[in-house]
DNA sequence: TTGATTGCAAAGTGTTTGCAACTAG
DNA sequence: CTAGTTGCAAACACTTTGCAATCAA
């Protein structure tokens, strides 16, 4: 059975404080900087674990890297991201489920799921 | 300037007669089954020119690999995949991206981009 | 002729696996 | 005690780069 240990709670300490996607190896590259070193390896494994539990979302990134964020609501949702300072928004999508919807019956698919991010720049950023 | 050489020529004949989402190394596997082969090399480097031409589609496949597939429609468009065979259908997202500008507007984000693939089960695939 | 293109080998990036040592329950 | 977990090194999968040879214009 799932075990805790000093580590997965430190990974997961990190997700929980952080607002923006983060790869496994910035996460890896956080937790040496606090001093408590993790394995690359078991951030790795944990955030695969954690992805499976639904703890986490995860999504890809332009070179094919994953990118964890432990989100706040627990229902399915999509990001707003800003590609400047990475933060990213949970927004609601209702209207791109029933779009997604919608086209797969047009065509005859049996939806099983869907990937959709946005990207753009946050207020903030767009403004300097 | 760009040059047009058998390779290119290959390369954009595959692609041509493909329905599906193909990765680089799928394509270079087509072309030595052909009989004309070429470097894995110079497919990867087509792929891109092709890509910033927007010749050809790209989307990122779920182990961090780029599939490509020539589109018939040179319009901004998104696509409906068949996990089982692969084949793919491209939509009409207007309401996706009336959905996409709504809500970067309601955050205060400048929309720049966005991804948005469907993944489902095609009528025939879904009946066998 | 000559700069663009090719293709090999090597390097790079992100991730996973084998396995012995370690540890929570 | 003992099965789950860790972490290193090595293996992997995909892609890019260095560079000399080749080829289209």
């Amino acid at each position: 059975m799932k075990r805790s240990t000093r580590q997965r709670a430190e990974i997961l300490e990190v997700l929980e404080t952080s607002p923006v996607f983060s790869t496994a190896q910035e996460l890896h590259a956080v937790l040496r900087d606090r001093g408590s070193s993790v394995g690359l390896t078991t951030v790795y494994r944990n955030l695969q674990a954690l992805v499976d539990e639904d703890v986490v979302d995860v999504v890809l990134g332009t070179r094919g890297e994953s990118m964890f964020r432990k989100c706040a609501r627990d229902t399915h949702h999509h990001h707003l991201v800003c590609t400047r300072c990475r933060r990213s928004v949970e927004v609601d999508s209702s209207d791109l489920e029933r779009w997604a919807d919608a086209t797969a019956r047009e065509h005859g698919f049996t939806i099983l799921d869907h990937v959709a991010e946005l990207f753009g720049l946050c207020q903030t950023c767009a403004t300097r």
